[in-house]
DNA sequence: ATAAACTTTCAATAATTATTGAAAGTTTAA
DNA sequence: TTAAACTTTCAATAATTATTGAAAGTTTAT
């Protein structure tokens, strides 16, 4: 495999995966070649790899600036702004993490502790909702604390040594 | 909030996320239907309860089996097929998160190892590339059998307490 | 102040994905 | 074997989501 091939590989992996994830397929294989990137790059240089509209790329790289996961680069005497995505898998996943917890795993939680909360009128089907609701409850907010802890801290000796239990 | 409203609302938001996670909308709201009911459920149960067709009650019960999810549940004398899902949070964590990496992680791992071993031909841009892929295969790689380690196995007291370390 | 260089917005359109419903298929009972 | 009871399939259609491109907006240099 060459170079340019492998490369569109990865991007159109990549953004195949994003899209499977609820993330818009511009956006995830924009973030894919500014992370194989030896440079930054500009609007104008991620429209022509792509093959995207000036539009299209505005919006979606306004959308990962807003995720934290891709930041402005200004170069001096350059009228363009140039684009740079986080490159250290380590802190890109505890950005990802964080953010989809925050953006879709909150808002669950909170579902279901208000719907197990209802008030039991002692019937069977009402008993069932509100033992399944909380079982899941405390599935999600056990395993989303979990992989803000995981994620969140800096490796140090213990997650490490954790992780090489698990895996 | 009474018993008809919270149920919608567990519905509605359960079906919400599963959009979420490439998982269709009709799909997720069987399964939180079932797994919310005292009893197995007939299609025409299903179809009444969330007003879809009987072709999408059909296929969408047909891919929750072939997950494992759902199964058919005979009523001795009945005619029509029941149904029933998981009720154990558990086991169905299990379940989704064993069948999500075999048809998608595992893809991206596949994708990102081939990727990371082209020739390096000396250029910086296949070093980057390189380098990148490699990162993220390695992390996809360890992500995913911690997963799978995490979940398959049945709690032992090892496991309670690395997550009562961790949460 | 003006214009060139660039970015953002957004209504229109295209592409994708989900849903319907009726015809075809299957199973069971008599 | 026939017909009733039920399920599956799939082409047509609807709903949703992504993309375009041109007009409007902004910034910088002169």
């Amino acid at each position: 495999m060459k170079y340019e091939e492998a490369k569109d590989k990865f991007i159109s992996t990549w953004g195949g995966l994003g899209s499977l994830w609820g993330i818009n397929k511009a956006m995830a294989q924009i973030q894919a070649l500014l992370f194989i990137s030896t440079k930054p790059l500009s609007m104008e240089d991620i429209m022509e790899e792509l093959k995207i509209s000036r539009g299209n790329t505005s919006m979606n790289l306004r959308q990962l600036m807003d995720w934290g996961i891709v930041t402005k680069q200004l170069i001096p005497g350059e009228r363009k702004e140039y684009f740079i995505t986080e490159k250290d898998v380590q802190e890109l996943t505890r950005i990802i993490a964080k953010e989809r917890s925050r953006r879709e795993i909150q808002p669950v939680i909170k579902v279901l502790n208000d719907v197990s909360s209802i008030k039991d009128d002692g019937s069977e089907k009402t008993k069932e909702l509100i033992k399944q609701t909380k079982a899941l409850h405390d599935l999600t907010q056990n395993a989303d604390g979990m992989l803000n802890k995981l994620v969140t801290q800096k490796h140090n000796w213990l997650t490490k040594s954790i992780i090489k239990l698990l895996t």
